[in-house]
DNA sequence: ATGGTTGGCCCCCAA
């Protein structure tokens, strides 16, 4: 039995909050960290602070401004995607790699889901509709190569559930809560997947993962919403032991808005 | 109904 403890976060700026990770792997103390929302392009990746957090194993697929994904890991890393091609863009916003452990081969996915920008309307904005785009595609892969022994982990930018939210409904007009958006994510997560932490915690305990940096007191207006998530292939279910939500990493100095979120597993 | 903040970069865009 080999125990495997997975963590995910958009650090918002790898740059930037780089020391932030010594924190995140001191206290989740993961064997792999997906990131999302690097901003940093590959020639200027901060390759010494993998040593640093003890995970030397790092892919990284990133680009200017926006963007961007890392996966860290303390087992060698095989790079296991299509080159990151979604919706015909080549944006960074998803890798996949592979480590061997204990005799098992488990597949990792990291998404960094379109935002969508403000108006859900596909006809009037844009990247509303690169949103659903993007989200049918990554169904439409997983429907034509259904996953086994595979994490699926990242910020979607979507709160599928009535509790991944503060108000259910008046975020049903906002982008990250519109039933387009929650039934498209849910029939992603269909085509194989189960969702670790509403199997630690259902419905309707609430879960947030992110709170808006448009609030003079996160903590006391609690208005969050669950967009970070970490799923497994279904053949997992039996290896599922715990999730963790790091919600005290929203006070951290010069804080992200979301918060690293952890699975642990024992294959 | 509106506005509120942050990061990156080049004065505005995306979130």
């Amino acid at each position: 039995m080999t125990r495997l403890t997975i963590a995910t976060w958009n650090i918002n700026s790898l740059r930037l909050r780089q020391e932030h990770l010594l924190t995140l792997t001191e206290t989740l103390a993961p064997d792999i960290l997906c990131l999302q929302e690097t901003k940093v392009p590959d020639d200027q990746f901060p390759h010494a602070i993998a040593e640093r957090i003890g995970l030397p194993h790092v892919l990284m697929r990133g680009m200017k401004s926006y963007n961007g994904v890392a996966i860290f890991s303390r087992y060698p890393l095989i790079l296991a995607d299509q080159g990151g091609q979604w919706c015909g863009k080549n944006d960074c916003r998803h890798l996949g790699a592979s480590v061997t452990l204990g005799g098992k081969t488990i597949t990792i996915d990291n998404f960094y889901v379109p935002a969508g920008g403000d108006i859900p309307d596909r006809s009037k904005n844009e990247k509303f509709a690169h949103k659903l785009d993007f989200i049918a595609a990554t169904r439409d892969h997983f429907r034509a190569h259904p996953p086994q022994h595979r994490i699926l982990v990242g910020d979607l930018n979507i709160a599928p559930l009535e509790h991944d939210v503060w108000s259910h409904k008046q975020l049903l007009d906002v982008v990250s809560h519109t039933p387009n958006e929650t039934t498209g994510l849910l029939d992603w997560q269909a085509q194989g997947f189960t969702d670790a932490l509403r199997h630690f915690t259902p419905e309707p305990a609430k879960l947030y993962t992110w709170w808006s940096y448009r609030n003079r007191d996160w903590r006391a207006s609690n208005r969050g919403r669950r967009l970070d998530h970490i799923w497994v292939s279904n053949d997992l279910r039996p290896a599922l032991r715990e999730t963790r939500i790091l919600t005290d990493a929203r006070d951290w100095t010069s804080a992200s808005d979301h918060v690293p979120v952890a699975l642990t597993l024992a294959l």
